[in-house]
DNA sequence: AATATTTGCAACCGCACCACC
DNA sequence: AGGTGGTGCGGTTGCAAATAT
């Protein structure tokens, strides 16, 4: 029948469409992706064109590559400078689209959400698996909406020592930024996991960058939230949570001399290295009962 | 090994903006 | 000035693959 000819098709792309797509674009550029229905080459409305065009077939795109640690460098910080324009945060990361960044970031915010999760439930038991039996982070979670203070570390020196938060400001790092917020959530460059144990290991706070991430300089002034959670940095059982570090290998001492930033690999579709992202170690069941991250820009701007 | 759960990503939707008529 | 179509953007959804139990 004349109307099911006219049906626009959804989902997934065919090969074929691909290749009709390709061509189109070839012939006339990027550009007229109705007409590309219009003259009945694809059952495909020119939105649905561009998007694959622009997400998919385009050249130079870093398809299906994790990003490597500089471009999530780039992306949080233009993300506290720009929000949500994932458009205009693309254009600072070649091969990258929108929506790979978008899809970065929401990823990125619910795997900090739940390593916030988790430092909620804190108790000397709470590191159990049984507890940290991670679920599907959504808007049905109570307090989802709400969002917190974001504690930034940056580390200056290396002296190997007992860690609470305390020792870490007194002793191994220089300055503790607190940019509040309605609640606390702890800056993701924080931390890095021991995969085996749920702990995060001194020498893995050690090895991880800092990107300079521009935020003002604040006087704080802590919600109930945001209080309770500073002070859980405070109680013995907290570090239950990020693992014993006292047991601090000496070697640590040396790592002072270590660059913030790993060497950049660059990655592609051709299946070169990539180096691991911060989250890579993360156990996946380190974040329950999440709070998800208000960006910057969400406090600031 | 089978099943359940989580994650990452591709694609869609609704809205806004702009150019053209 | 207002209507229409094309395009771009950000948010959301659905599904397949990966991972956990």
């Amino acid at each position: 029948m004349e109307g099911k000819r006219e049906e626009i098709r959804k989902g997934p792309w065919k090969p074929e469409e691909d290749e009709i797509l390709i061509n189109h674009v070839k012939k006339y550029g990027p550009r007229d992706w109705s007409s590309i229905r219009s003259k009945g080459l694809l059952q495909r409305t020119g939105k649905s064109c561009r998007l694959r065009w622009v997400n998919k077939l385009r050249p130079n795109l870093k398809n299906g590559c994790k990003f490597s640690l500089e471009e999530e460098r780039v992306v949080i910080e233009l993300q506290s400078q720009f929000g949500n324009k994932w458009a205009r945060i693309a254009t600072y990361l070649p091969g990258r689209t929108d929506n790979d960044v978008k899809n970065f970031w929401s990823s990125r915010q619910k795997r900090l959400a739940r390593i916030l999760q988790n430092s909620n439930i804190n108790t000397p038991s709470s590191s159990s698996s049984s507890i940290f039996k991670s679920h599907k982070i959504n808007k049905e979670v109570p307090g989802f909406e709400t969002v917190a203070s974001e504690c930034q570390i940056q580390k200056s020196s290396t002296e190997s020592q007992p860690c609470s938060l305390s020792h870490i400001n007194n002793n191994n790092y220089d300055t503790i930024k607190m940019v509040p917020l309605p609640d606390l959530v702890i800056n993701p460059k924080l931390m890095d996991f021991d995969t085996t144990t749920d702990h995060a290991r001194v020498e893995d706070l050690q090895q991880i960058s800092f990107p300079l991430v521009p935020q003002p300089q604040l006087d704080i002034t802590f919600s109930p939230g945001s209080q309770e959670l500073l002070a859980r940095f405070e109680d013995p059982y907290f570090f239950d949570v990020f693992g014993p570090v006292d047991d601090a290998p000496p070697e640590l001492a040396a790592v002072d001399q270590q660059p913030f930033l790993k060497p950049l690999a660059t990655c592609c579709r051709d299946g070169s290295e990539n180096p691991d992202t911060f989250f890579d170690d993360f156990p996946t069941d380190m974040f329950d009962q999440i709070e998800p991250l208000l960006s910057p820009s969400d406090i600031f701007f």
